[in-house]
DNA sequence: CGGCATGTTGCGCA
DNA sequence: TTGCGCAACATGCC
């Protein structure tokens, strides 16, 4: 389940993980994921291989590996890893699984993706789908002058779409686009050309705001002794991190939340203290 | 059965 | 070359 939060979580525990461990062993059928390699190939290059280091760009992962060579992941829309305690039965829509050494001790890490929307590529060198990332709102924080810019050129586009594309700001899916554009106080339906500095200053604002909660959130239900809460739907709701994505009720102003398509995803926002520009 | 889902890419066209 | 608009990808769940 990724944007960015989840993939930052995502990094560390992966950094816990596997970091400075050694990778025995892989198994996996799945030609899809680890295309365009094929499955005995990619087990072939990884196998022995220690990580290095675990970066993020966006949704992007990058292990680098000690021979030069890197894994890039991505989580697609269902992807998630988890690591498996000792003889613990690998879980449903399990694609790829690691055997992780460090030491004595020896773990399985799964890549689990019901979809198989997710990637595992692994290259010599930086991929383009990597090196084309525009600037990660958490690590390179937000530049506004060169947001503007690159805004001032998408004249068909609605703020919302843009804040979504990986080339202006990498990181920012359905979720965060929508929700930091609720703190602005911005109707996403607005032309992404038409934003003051202001507007800007305040979605910069609204991301930062949106990414550090979703991000803390994670870090909550870490250890939480699994689901021992009530599971109800009412519940479910009133336990979401999110302030109106998939909700109905604006918690601002008390108005019934509007939807719209843009740019092909379901859109949350208050048409009572959205503004448009 | 119908509809929806936290994402990206490839293709044709302007 | 760049931006746009959309279908396609694969699968689970309500």
């Amino acid at each position: 389940m990724p944007e960015l939060p989840e993939v930052e979580h995502t990094r560390k525990n992966l950094v816990r993980w596997m970091q400075g461990a050694r990778i025995a062993g892989v198994r996996t059928s799945d030609a899809r994921i680890v295309r365009p390699l094929r499955p005995a190939a990619f087990v072939r290059a990884l196998a022995g291989r220690r990580v290095v280091g675990i970066e993020r760009r966006g949704k992007w992962l990058k292990a680098m590996l000690d021979d030069g060579r890197r894994l890039f992941v991505h989580l697609g829309m269902t992807g998630s890893f988890e690591r498996l305690d000792e003889g613990q039965h690998e879980p449903r829509f399990t694609r790829v699984l690691f055997d992780v050494v460090r030491g004595a001790r020896s773990r399985n890490v799964a890549y689990v993706d019901s979809r198989r929307w997710g990637r595992l590529l692994l290259a010599d060198v930086d991929v383009p789908t990597w090196t084309s990332l525009g600037p990660d709102p958490l690590t390179d924080g937000i530049d506004v002058d060169a947001l503007a810019a690159k805004l001032a050129r998408r004249k068909r586009r609605t703020i919302k779409e843009a804040l979504m594309d990986q080339s202006i700001l990498a990181g920012v899916g359905n979720i965060q686009a929508i929700e930091a554009l609720w703190k602005a106080r911005i109707d996403p339906r607005s032309p992404a050309s038409a934003m003051s500095r202001a507007d800007l200053q305040a979605i910069a604002k609204g991301l930062r705001w949106t990414i550090t909660r979703t991000l803390a959130d994670l870090a909550k239900e870490e250890d939480r002794p699994a689901k021992l809460l009530s599971q109800s739907r009412e519940d479910e709701r009133a336990a979401s991190p999110f302030r109106i994505y998939g909700r109905t009720v604006c918690p601002r102003c008390g108005s019934a939340l509007a939807r719209v398509i843009l740019g092909g995803r379901t859109t949350t926002f208050c048409p009572t203290c959205q503004r448009r520009r």
